[in-house]
RNA sequence: GGGAGCUUAGCUCAGCUGGUUCAGAGCAUCUGCCUUACAAGCAGAGGGUCACUGGUUCGAACCCAGUAGCUCCCA
């Protein structure tokens, strides 16, 4: 069978895929095995793959399929999140562009529609991991809002309001005017923007006073980037400190429009030098002004309605919005006289991480969880290792956070998620309790008259963020059965693999839910990946047009290229710039492999002597594939994917094919291959599954595939099983030996490039050994690789030949063309030059007392070496010179 | 405003507790090769005052201080 000279991913992926699937390798249940769990980060169940995604699954991925190698039960759960503001959002459109409006639906329709779409588009995503070849126990599947899941949420929820931890009230929130919702702080983002900064004067009251001492009018200037909030305006506040306002402490001034008598306070909170040092407070409408408006008993007017419209309450402007009304306040207050001026500034306004609204600082009744005692373990078992952020640098932000956390704001206004379980009667008495029957019990113990029918839910959901935090244990059904095989077994897990962006989101609060339900840790490791940008360093977004998909690029390069080209642009901790020629250098990646398999599998082999030459490359070869594996399996262990990669890279493509692969390859005669001896190709195809093996967890598809092809095999004995390839240990002084080896090849084929010297024409090279004794057995190699008619010793330098020193030797190639003497003379007196400098930094340092009191003695003891060795080096170049005429 | 981090070759990055011919890798570039595994390739080469300034040290890309620029997080 003719093998194409290019590698095909497409008559491998899906192929092998479902030969997984099929034979269940991706499978996981407890046995004695040592368990190897990762949960994934569920996406939103109406999500389509991105490059985020790419990054984050493909690590995941060759974390499992290592673990897996190395015999552990590896266990990858997946599954999605239900995400409620965004699948919200999207059925609410759905549902708009089929002409139907939310709020002509009942709850009950409206989750129908709800469920309806998620059973049609949901989980779309998990199909284009398959793609990519994830290796997930998709047995274990999970949703967020299943049965099970749920059923923890609303028990935790219940659990929490016993323990005193949730609460219930009236707070300023985060309020997101077109998702209708109360949002938590971690979902708000501040982005700078360009603003007018209104300056507003309001006319003091009690003119009287100011016209009895001939004063005139009185006014007092406030500044202020939102003037549609003027409106809702209670205080004043200035400094108590400020001279230019200590004549009005006390007094009282008019808002302007609604012609409201307002108290000037005084607080040291106030910044004097930002604006007038007066400052508006409207407690309604921004945080910092609310907490005012709590110390100094200020009435709250809230001004703006939950759609981001003015209110009854603001009298001017009513059902208009908030923006519009900016701009058309500012001009009414100008055609008033109030406006003293407007001028240009930058400040920073929230945005709703969902919507991208901008955040209405709103008072209202929601649900919250205390965070401060529940969050102890969690920051306590960071900050000493137990659970291990990498890169490290996270630690700081975690602590920060942890240390500053608010209490979280976990009702949001929207139908799907999962219901907060309370009820209220008609008389403002409330509990918390799984059922309505439940609730009526209970009620009926505070307020014996309560019917069934003056029973009502609360209407709110709870935060999507309140189901995930319990993921890593629920998943297992540590809730429900928190005695289960499967808790026990896999929890807790050991890997978690996700964006620095969700960190406070989800990554700590799963922490806290891991010690307040398990008295454990979720996770021991969490590696947090970079974010995937363009070339240019933006991020990606639909807007800029500037992500590829995902599936298209492993159509185009293959899913194995597509995991290499992600993973060589993405350092430990770093954002990573991802570009498709990375992709392309995974593609090519893949095709060497295969090239590789097309060489060994075109050799006829035979029972003939094995040459010294091969001899020495196999010994060669398994010193250095063992030298590498450590390498790589330390690079593992921290978490240095790209670098791992790399190393493997390297291994492959140098070390195995350029070099190798090259000693061993039998010479063509006749315009045929002479056959290669057996015990050779044996050593070379167990090399070849060993390279197999490392390379598998990056690339399993073309692995997978040409580990099939290479040998035949049972139907289970698949690389994915494959045992991880072990260090030998032995550490052979033949890889040192070789590395001046190279540099000897490497001199000559130099040569002969400067020279141009054709690759046909053979080459004759003599050696002269200076120092330490002569090792002959690699000369067959060198003649091979550099196309030599003969390779000799000798004692005295050889005349006209162009030559190079290395270490202890001098290496001549006497050449039919003519010697440019002058031009070689040039040379040589450069080399010269360099080591004489060298020499002379050698000797400097030697000869400092301080050094050789103060340096450690094998640092010595090498400088010594490095002095030695350079001045045979000068003396053979010397030699040389002086022999050229 | 508070905090964290970054700045090394054209690009993306390594460089652990200062000391190996220590200034590295991959890609890109240049030169020569269509050599019967692979031109998605082979062989070879050129590229850097380690952001800047000062300090500590026998010795600094690495430690300290300051300056500039960039990024992120929090309020």
């Amino acid at each position: 069978m003719e093998i194409p000279k290019t590698y095909d991913p497409k008559i491998t992926e899906d192929k092998w895929y479902s030969y997984w699937l099929q034979h269940k390798f991706f499978k996981s249940v407890p046995d004695e095995r040592e368990p190897y769990t990762i949960v994934i980060p569920p996406p939103n169940v109406t999500g389509v793959l991105h490059m985020g995604h790419m990054l984050n699954n493909t690590i995941q991925d060759v974390l499992i399929r290592r673990a897996r190698m190395q015999g552990k039960n590896a266990c990858w759960v997946p599954g999605t999140d239900h995400a409620s503001i965004a699948t919200e959002a999207k059925v609410v459109a759905l549902l708009k562009e089929k002409g139907i409006n939310k709020t002509d639906l009942s709850r009950e329709d409206f989750l129908k529609h709800a469920w309806e779409w998620k059973e049609k588009y949901g989980g779309i995503i998990l199909k284009q991991l398959e793609k990519l070849g994830a290796s997930c126990d998709w047995d274990r599947t999970r949703f967020t809002m299943e049965d099970d899941l749920s059923e923890a949420v609303i028990n935790v929820f219940i659990d929490l309001y016993k323990k005193g931890q949730i609460y219930r009230g009236v707070r300023m929130v985060n309020w997101d005017p077109q998702g209708l919702t109360a949002v938590s702080d971690e979902e708000v983002h501040h982005k700078e923007v360009n603003s007018k900064l209104y300056y507003v004067k309001y006319k003091i009251e009690d003119l009287s006073l100011a016209l009895s001492k001939g004063e005139g009018e009185e006014w007092i200037t406030i500044a202020t980037t939102r003037p549609e909030t003027i409106l809702g305006d209670t205080a004043v506040c200035v400094h108590p400190d400020d001279e230019r306002y200590k004549h009005l402490h006390g007094r009282r001034c008019i808002i302007p429009m609604v012609n409201r008598s307002v108290p000037i306070i005084t607080d040291d909170y106030i910044t004097m030098e930002f604006g007038t040092g007066a400052l508006k407070v409207t407690p309604a409408h921004d945080i910092n002004d609310y907490n005012l408006g709590v110390k100094h008993k200020l009435e709250v007017i809230d001004t703006i309605a939950a759609d981001g419209k003015m209110s009854e309450a603001a009298k001017f402007y009513v059902g208009e919005d908030r923006f519009t009304v900016r701009k058309k306040i500012a001009k009414d207050l100008e055609e008033l006289g109030h406006i003293v001026k407007v001028e240009d500034i930058k400040n920073k306004v929230g945005y709703s991480e969902r919507t991208n609204a901008v955040i209405e600082p709103k008072l209202s009744m929601q649900w919250f969880l205390k965070m401060d005692k529940i969050s102890k373990p969690a920051l306590e078992n960071v900050l000493n290792g137990e659970v291990k952020l990498i890169p490290e640098k996270y630690v700081n932000t975690y602590k920060h956070w942890m240390e500053n956390v608010h209490d979280w704001c976990i009702s949001r206004q929207l139908w799907w998620g999962q219901r907060i379980p309370a009820w209220y009667d008609n008389k403002g008495n409330t509990v918390v309790c799984k059922t309505k029957e439940e609730a009526i019990q209970k009620l009926k113990g505070i307020n014996s008259e309560v019917k069934s029918e003056d029973i009502r839910q609360d209407e709110d959901v709870l935060d999507t963020w309140f189901s995930s935090w319990l993921w890593p244990i629920s998943v297992f059904d540590g809730f429900k059965n928190p005695e289960g095989k499967d808790i026990n077994y896999y929890y807790p897990t050991n890997d978690l693999v996700t964006g620095p962006d969700i960190l406070f989101f989800w990554i700590a609060r799963m922490i806290i839910a891991g010690y307040e339900y398990k008295g454990q840790k979720p996770f021991s490791n969490v590696y947090l990946t970079g974010i995937v940008r363009d070339k240019l360093g933006r991020k990606m977004s639909k807007q800029l047009g500037n992500s590829p998909d995902p599936i298209e690029l492993i159509e185009k390069y293959g899913a194995d290229g597509v995991r290499v080209g992600m993973l060589l642009c993405a350092p430990a901790g770093n954002d990573l710039l991802f570009d498709e020629s990375y992709t392309e250098q995974g593609r090519n990646f893949s095709n060497k492999i295969w090239n590789a398999f097309r060489l060994i599998n075109g050799w006829e082999t035979a029972y003939t002597k094995q040459t010294q030459a091969n001899t020495i490359a196999i010994r060669w070869f398994e010193a250095k594939f063992n030298e590498q594996l450590e390498i790589i399996n330390d690079l593992y262990s921290k978490y240095r994917m790209s670098e791992a990669l790399m190393a493997t890279y390297k291994l492959v493509w140098d070390d195995f094919c350029a070099w190798y692969l090259e000693m061993i390859k039998p010479e063509f005669v006749d315009g045929k291959s002479l056959p290669i001896d057996n015990e050779t190709y044996d050593a070379t195809i167990v090399f070849f599954e060993k390279i197999l093996k490392v390379l598998h967890p990056f690339m399993p598809f073309i692995t997978e595939e040409l580990w099939h092809l290479i040998r035949e095999r049972a139907e289970k004995d698949c690389i994915i099983v494959a045992e991880w390839p072990k260090p030998s240990g032995e550490t052979d002084e033949i890889t040192r030996h070789f590395d001046v080896v190279m540099e000897v090849i490497t001199n000559i084929r130099n040569l002969r490039k400067q020279k141009n010297i054709p690759q046909k024409e053979q080459l004759q090279v003599f050696e002269k050994v200076n120092q330490g004794e002569v090792i002959k057995t690699y000369d067959e190699i060198i003649i091979k690789l550099c196309n030599l008619s003969s390779f000799e010793y000798v004692t005295a330098n050889v005349d006209n030949a162009f030559s190079f020193v290395l270490k202890h030797a001098e290496f001549f190639v006497p050449l039919s063309q003519n010697m440019d003497v002058a031009a070689e003379k040039e040379r040589l007196a450069k080399d010269l030059e360099y080591n004489k400098g060298f020499l002379k930094s050698v000797e400097i340092k030697l000869s400092n007392e301080k050094f050789v009191a103060n340096a450690k003695p094998e640092l010595i003891e090498n400088e010594r070496k490095k002095q030695s060795d350079a001045m045979a080096k000068i003396k053979a170049i010397e030699e040389q010179l002086a022999g050229l005429k």
